[in-house]
DNA sequence: TTTACATACCTATGTATTTTAGGTATTGTT
DNA sequence: AACAATACCTAAAATACATAGGTATGTAAA
């Protein structure tokens, strides 16, 4: 991800809905998406991508099949039943962290 | 910060939006103040708490005034002007990584 | 045609932020 | 007397991500 430190601790949960609305997709896919989605808002680097990809892989939230396209692989992946459920649970989490910061930033009159 | 991972990265516009709104605060207070206005829901640890302060004033955000309260020492931290364009900024870049967010996780019907 | 960009994967090192786990010292409560 | 609360601090480890590379194929431009 490039920009703005607080996007740190997002990516998977970013990662996890990406998938939760596409049945399958390949890593570079995702980093067009999130590029498209948010118009260059957000970039994600391959250098945090495919590590995180990897691990959700084996924690078990992500399986994977190989595929050629035009003479070069493709690696998709889909939700697993438990990935299904930690999207619920990451996407909560999201929730309540908007709530919760919101409240924080919402303005306070003085007198508060 | 305890729990979530998403809230790494907000530290600093946290302690500079509250800083915006008590004229003057100390490290501990800011801890209670966060406990109290989230209900529990995030709690700063000083291990992060206190070399952010530290990392702020030597950036010129935040000044220092040290008083004696109850024979024990308080440091009351307070925004810098420079302190105060950066809050502006941060909490900007907080509204804009919401949207961001927002944008990502809103529901997509199948057909989109 | 060769240069550059897009597609598609990867990893190692560095950096920044936070957690963990301590430490000191005083005051108030049980 | 023991413990929690107040009030500050830091060193070491964990974590997540950015940076900066690497390989290889296809396609479009110069």
């Amino acid at each position: 991800m490039k920009n703005s430190k607080l996007y740190k601790g997002s990516l998977i949960t970013i990662i996890l809905k990406l998938l939760s609305e596409h049945e399958k997709m390949y890593g570079y896919e995702i980093t067009q998406k999130v590029k498209t989605i948010t118009k260059g808002a957000l970039k994600i680097t391959e250098g945090a991508l495919y590590p995180a990809l990897h691990k959700l892989e084996a924690d078990g939230l992500l399986s994977v099949e190989i595929v050629e396209v035009n003479n070069r692989l493709r690696k998709y992946y889909k939700l697993t039943e438990q990935g299904n459920k930690e999207t619920v649970s990451k996407l909560n989490e999201l929730e309540n962290y908007i709530k919760t910061m919101q409240t924080l930033i919402s303005p306070k009159p003085s007198w508060q």
